[in-house]
DNA sequence: AGCGGGTTATGACAGGCGTCATAGTAGCAG
DNA sequence: CTGCTACTATGACGCCTGTCATAACCCGCT
């Protein structure tokens, strides 16, 4: 009767390692940070992921999707009206850029971005998660009664929106990038019905 | 009489680095990978930068900023309109991104996001050059016209959607987020008028 | 009590990294 | 030819990386 679904290592692991690749990147989060991070022993590493790094990398950036996933849902859940949740995602973005003290960041952008060359799974992992995000605004919008074809193209928009307000409210340390993308998404919404 | 700005070893190696920078980052671009790229001799590196791999980085950031300036100030120039104008710097960067084979990227968000955290002299200049590509488009589109306030926050959403559709583009190797990016903007910047 | 499997501890490995010290070469000035 | 300066060559350094082999532990089971 052990589904641990919250304490052991194994989660400490992935939730520290989902925390250091969004900030730092593939190439510059080690194994030993990781478990130092996630107040792990090193010894768990090779038994919970004898996939090596990857298997780490892949399942953390799992997590951080369903993360966003389950955001996306819940601006069209909490608010009314496909402007209001728009907005709303990325208010909502942006205070936890700032409860996280910028070192939040999109869980796929720089570690798809390091391997946006290959082909490998965390290659596709991070193309698959993009396009996924696309396709959940479009479905909102199209449910709001937006042109199917206007609501593609707004839900890509949207998520290139989000990922260039991500990096400048980081690298700025400022969350201002986030709350105008908000604004500006939401007229755009506004707009397009 | 040498003025050296063509050919030498400093400037390959200024190139090399600059390509290698933005498409696989701070962390994952070494130095000998860098000569090797700019077929330059390895002693070079310690006699042309004297203050290591961040001189380097700094200095090739600094070129390819200077690159994204100019291609802001000639879509401005050859085209009429700001409307237009902002179109033709998408459909620049996504024909760009084309030809090298989606190996373009931005020449900071890489290297600064992974300097974030830091406040050295590296992310100072990601920082200074985000903004100073906002400021730019701000310029141009109050020449064009627009609320001061206005302009500031188009060209913060300008900014924003330029890095999230490279990030896009380069993941998912295909040049549709660029252009659909042009035409969103492109759409922002008349209703704006 | 003793066994056994799920965990953890620890150290070694081969390789890559940025940096540096040192020596060597080329080519022009005197 | 001698010097001098600009540039290049090369190897070593200490450190860190991901991976692996090996041994030890803990704890419930029979």
């Amino acid at each position: 009767m052990t589904t641990t679904t919250t304490d052991g290592p194994r989660e400490r692991i992935l939730l520290a390692a989902s925390r250091l690749l969004r900030t730092r990147g593939y190439g510059a989060t080690s194994l030993r940070d990781i478990v130092k991070a996630a107040d792990a022993p090193r010894g768990s590493l090779q038994h919970y992921f004898p996939g090596g790094k990857d298997q780490i990398v892949f399942e953390a950036m799992t997590v951080g999707i369903s993360q966003v996933d389950q955001m996306i849902a819940e601006a069209f859940r909490r608010t009314s009206g496909a402007e209001a949740a728009v907005r709303w995602f990325f208010v909502q973005s942006a205070e936890e850029m700032e409860r996280r003290e910028f070192e939040a960041g999109c869980p796929v952008a720089l570690v798809a971005l390091e391997h946006a060359g290959s082909d490998d799974e965390i290659a596709q992992l991070g193309r698959r998660s993009l396009n996924g995000w696309i396709e959940r605004f479009a479905a909102h919008l199209r449910e709001a009664g937006i042109d199917p074809r206007a609501a593609r193209r707004l839900g890509a928009t949207i998520v290139n929106q989000y990922e260039g307000a991500l990096i400048l409210s980081r690298v700025g340390h400022d969350v201002e990038p986030l709350r105008n993308a908000g604004n500006a998404m939401r007229r755009l919404v506004a707009d397009a019905r």
